[in-house]
DNA sequence: AGGTGTGAACACTTTCACAGCA
DNA sequence: TGCTGTGAAAGTGTTCACACCT
């Protein structure tokens, strides 16, 4: 029950809250660490360790009750929560999100779509309607959103950042390939595929050397 | 000059080579660790030493050549080298992909794209005829495919990787929501958003603890 | 016996601090 | 002087090994 908890363990709680799901649904209804680090690729003292930062939820000699765990988890990654969010930039990127149904099922629930090209402001997008990205200060502040998806070309990422930022925000989920500055306090996420891709072009590269 | 670098490093690395791009564009022709590491979100030390673990690319007293060291990241990176790709499922995130360019720039083709929806066998797809996904294996060798870029449901997506790996590929890039086990010496990287959704979501919980 | 929870040992990464070159 | 390259120190994260509970 420590205080700071690594990225690392976070994301492995995230694997392991998936693999419960998938054996809930099974029908399984008890676990051991070991199982769970078979199937997360990791080791079971590794997985022990992880959930005792948190509390004590196995019965030794048993194992972990699948529901329970599941239910502790949920509860710890803070699924439970509803986040009010903002997606800026409505290109590509941004369309396949707003379609993404997993936003909702975690809590984050879309509120508001901006875009800085004048001829799509307006247009009707989903439940929500393209807002102009000059007035990102003001939608944040209207619809009090704490989230915002920045889905926007490179260049002009850190002052959309930026702006939300100064208005409120307090997490950021970006797809933009650079890295952003965020003041202490506020959470945030990358996704970043080019950063993918060149992580497995020097792997690639690096065992033809071995052979 | 060693010889294990850790992930991390590897992903700075990417970031790097981005700054530089940025700088060169801008007509910068020398930066420091300093300025690097202002602009990575790091610390000089921490740029320096990732960088030493290839060689000695700076000049003492004034830092670093723009053009040379870009150079040398995408010698390092392995970005002069090209693969063959194929991507595996044609749903989605599939279709998002194929248009995506930055594939071609970072050395990945994309030779053929499979999809397991008989309805969706022979359509064509941009420049390549997508094929039926049973035929993996058959694809893989006669398309001297290297790599797989795995766009499928998650329940499918271990036993593509498996039939990919057996039939010879080198590198996965997985997009499925799950953790996948491969063979030593086949490199593995994941887009995963819900992870990150969910590490956004653990964050965001935290924080409101503090206050 | 069987499997958790955890301090202690170990391994790895980051930061410090400075020698040494331009 | 200015800034790199790098051992050594500090800090983190992972693995070990075992006491302890059911």
């Amino acid at each position: 029950m420590s205080r700071k908890i690594s990225e690392s363990s976070i994301r492995r709680l995230s694997i392991y809250l998936r693999i419960l799901e998938e054996e809930r649904r099974a029908g399984t209804t008890t676990v051991s660490s070991e199982d769970l680090a078979e199937r997360a690729g990791t080791t079971a003292a590794q997985v022990r360790k992880d959930l005792s930062h948190f509390g004590s939820f196995g019965k030794r000699g048993l194992g972990y009750a699948v529901d329970e765990l599941e239910g502790e988890l949920r509860d710890i990654m803070g699924l439970g929560d509803r986040w009010r969010v903002a997606l800026i930039g409505a290109g590509r990127i941004g369309s396949a999100l707003l379609e993404y149904t997993g936003f909702a099922e975690r809590g984050f629930d879309i509120v508001a779509v901006l875009d800085n090209d004048p001829g799509r402001v307006g247009e009707a997008w989903g439940q929500v309607t393209i807002r102009d990205a000059r007035c990102i200060e003001d939608v944040v502040r209207r619809e009090a959103v704490e989230v915002a998806i920045v889905a926007v070309p490179a260049a002009a990422a850190q002052e959309v950042v930026d702006r939300v930022v100064r208005a409120g925000v307090r997490g950021i989920l970006n797809f933009a390939p650079v890295q952003l500055r965020v003041p202490e306090g506020v959470a945030l996420k990358h996704v970043n595929l080019v950063m993918e891709l060149e992580a497995l072009s020097f792997a690639l590269s690096q065992d033809n050397g071995h052979s």
